[in-house]
DNA sequence: GATAATACTGACATAGTTGTCAATATGTGG
DNA sequence: CCACATATTGACAACTATGTCAGTATTATC
C-alpha cells in the first residue's frame, strides 16, 4: 500500500531465509487410497455441517494434504461431490439389497427389516446426503436410485405373495405393498433427519426410539395380518 | 487506477454527462413491507434451489432493490436467515395448532389430520426449510419447535383419552400416542422431501399419492381401534 | 414549507473459495 | 541406477459474496 510494486521473489527469499525445511518429506498414497481418504473426510464434514461443510481447504486440512491435491483427484469441487454421491448411493443400494435378501430368506417378520432400514439410513450421513441431494435438486438422474425403489418393492411384494399363497390366503394388492414400502422409506428418512429432535421435543428418552421402531414394525405386521386374514 | 484520488462527484457530473437520469425515482416501502417482500423472495429461492439459493444479490434482484437494502433491514445474511426461520416456524406452529383444534372439535377420524399435516409441510418450503435448518445444525434452540411437538402430543393424547372414556374403553398408553405422532411427523416430513421421487421410482402416479395418504390414515385408525378394543 | 428520520443506492473494501501452474518429491519399471 | 509417471505442493489468479460507507431521495412531523 505504501510504496508500490511487489518485489521480486528472489530478493525476498535471499533477504529472509525463513524456516524452509531443506528436504521436505511427503506422504505419497496410491490414487485410490487418496480418493478414499478425501471422500471419507468430505462425507464426515457433510454429515456434521451440511452442504456448506464441503470446502476444499477444510477437507484438505482434515486429510492432511493441500487443497490442489483434491482437485488433482477429482477435477473440481463438483467432481468431488459427484463422486461422493456416487459412492454413497451405491453403498446404500448394496446394503439395502443384502438387507432385504437376508430378511426374506430368514423369513422373519418386518422387525429386523425396519430396524435395519432405519440403521442404514442413519448410518454415517446417508440420509443427510440424500436429503441435501434432493434439496439442491441434484438427484434427478444418474444415481440409479429410481430403480432401487421399484426393485425393493418388487422383492417385497413377491415375498408377500408367496406367504399368502403358502397360507392359502388372498393375495394382497400390489399397491398395498408399495404403500408399506413408501411409509417405511419416508418414515426412516424423516427419522434420520428430524427423529432425534422430535423425540427430544416430545420427551422421549433414547431407549424409547428403539421401542418406537419395534412399535412401527408391529404396526406393519398387524396390518399385513389384518389384510390377509379374510 | 491510473492517477489517484476519486474526483469529486460534481466535477464528474459536469465533465461527464453520461446517461445518468437527472431525477432518479425510488420506490420507498415501509420497513415491514420491505422485510416481507425480501423474506418472500428468500423463501422462494430457498425452496427452489436449496440453501445456496439464498444470496443477497439474487434476492435483491428478485425484489427489485439493491443488496445493501437487505442488509439495512436484516443487519446481515445470518440475520435474514434467522428472520426467515423465525417466520416459517411460527407460521408452521400456528397452522398446526388450528389444524389440530379443528380436527378435534370436528371429531373426525385421522384422515383429515394426516391430509393436512402433509399439506402443511409440503406447502411452500416449510419442510425444506426445516430440513436445511437441521442439516446445518441451526435448529438447536430458539425456534420453539421443541414445545410444539410436546403440545401436539398432549392434545392428541387428551383427545384419545376422552374418546376411550366415552366408549368405556381402556385408556391407551401415552407412549403409543406419541409414537403415532412421531410416525406421522417423520412420514410427512420424509414425504415432503423425498415423497415425489420415491413415488416416481416405485411407479406410482400422482393420484396414488392421495390414496397413499388415505391409506396411512386408515392404518392409524385401524391401530387405534385395535388397541382400544379389548 | 422546513426539518428530521430513514429507506435506499452506487462504489468500494475485504475476505474466502475454487481453480491454475510450474516445480518438487516419490515410487516404479527398465 | 536412471528415466518416467504421477501424487503433491506453494504461489498465484480470478471470481464471488458479504459487508461498509457516504450520500441521495422520500415520507412523516412540526
Amino acid at each position: 500500500m505504501t510504496s508500490a510494486k511487489p518485489q521480486l521473489k528472489d530478493e525476498i527469499d535471499e533477504s529472509q531465509p525463513k524456516s524452509r525445511a531443506p528436504a521436505q518429506k511427503r506422504v505419497r498414497r496410491t490414487a485410490d487410497e487418496a480418493r478414499r481418504l478425501i471422500l471419507d473426510a468430505a462425507e464426515e464434514r457433510l454429515a456434521a455441517q451440511g452442504p456448506e461443510g464441503i470446502r476444499l481447504q477444510d477437507i484438505a486440512r482434515d486429510v492432511g494434504i493441500s487443497h490442489p491435491a483434491i482437485l488433482h483427484h477429482f477435477e473440481s469441487r463438483e467432481g468431488l461431490v459427484a463422486a461422493l454421491i456416487e459412492r454413497t448411493t451405491s453403498q446404500f443400494r448394496e446394503k439395502m439389497f443384502t438387507l432385504i435378501n437376508d430378511t426374506m430368506t430368514g423369513g422373519a417378520g418386518s422387525e429386523g427389516l425396519i430396524e435395519n432400514a432405519f440403521q442404514v439410513l442413519s448410518d454415517r450421513g446417508t440420509a443427510r446426503l440424500l436429503a441435501w441431494l434432493l434439496l439442491t435438486g441434484r438427484s434427478a438422474e444418474g444415481t440409479g436410485s429410481h430403480k432401487l425403489m421399484r426393485e425393493v418393492a418388487d422383492m417385497l411384494h413377491q415375498n408377500r405373495m408367496e406367504i399368502a399363497r403358502k397360507g392359502n390366503r388372498s393375495a394382497p394388492a400390489r399397491e398395498d405393498t408399495v404403500f408399506m414400502a413408501m411409509l417405511t422409506a419416508t418414515a426412516a428418512f424423516g427419522d434420520a433427519i428430524i427423529g432425534k429432535q422430535i423425540a427430544r421435543g416430545s420427551g422421549l428418552d433414547p431407549e424409547a426410539l428403539a421401542r418406537y421402531r419395534k412399535w412401527l414394525a408391529n404396526l406393519l405386521d398387524e396390518h399385513v395380518a389384518a389384510s390377509t386374514r379374510e
